[in-house]
DNA sequence: CAGACTCATCGACAGCCGTCAATGGGTTCT
DNA sequence: AGAACCCATTGACGGCTGTCGATGAGTCTG
């Protein structure tokens, strides 16, 4: 289900350092779009601070106040960027962050 | 011109330490919006690699191959976003990364 | 098997966004 | 003053996006 994940090239450190070309500044681009929406930030750090690292769908419409179809609709928006992975288990879905996706975003903004 | 700076606030640390509330995840999902766009990551990376900090307008357009009113465009959401700062003198705007502000998006997603 | 439950997908709709041509205000040069 | 130049704003248009209700596939319970 969850589409081919865009995963950082190696080359692609620093926005800052060096000017991007299309292609890099696209897919860099693609990763900052997934985490600009509210309702996926908040998804991010219920998922990030869950105790276990993994969270049920069920648990994660109620705290961000939208209905069913949108968590998962921003959901499946996470993890087409591979910020996130789900796993179906029997009646439920689990997701966890992919803490090197995110890892690659930051340092695209790190200095030098 | 510019808009009135969102500035991070103090306690907007972490997306994955903890929960965000609505309000801190819409400041920071508007940083992230900025940064969502290959055009906007591009200018950045020329305003960032110039020599002197400062670019001229004018040798923006060309090297992203945008029309005039489009980079003055994204120019201005960046400016708004409060990631780059423009000044005009004389004939000329010249516009900065303001790093601060790009470190403080870049410490919302580190670890803890 | 029947009912209850979880969740992804679809369809629809309103609002936002990136893009450009045209325009006009400033500034410099001759 | 007049011409050339830089740049922000406007208006328009197509496409993308967030949202929800409805639907259906898959799973567990009794």
């Amino acid at each position: 289900m969850t589409k081919t994940i865009p995963v950082m090239a190696a080359d692609q450190c620093c926005v800052l350092a060096a000017p991007l070309d299309e292609a890099e500044a696209i897919e860099l681009a693609q990763g900052f779009a997934a985490l600009a929406d509210p309702v996926r930030l908040r998804l991010l750090g219920l998922l990030a601070s869950a105790p276990t690292g993994e969270v049920c769908n069920c648990e994660l419409v109620e705290p961000v106040g939208r209905s069913q179809p949108t968590v998962s609709h921003h959901l499946k928006v996470l993890a087409d960027a591979g910020l996130v992975t789900g796993e179906k288990r029997g009646r439920f879905s689990w997701y966890r962050v992919v803490p090197e996706r995110v890892e690659a975003l930051r340092g695209a903004l790190a200095p030098n």
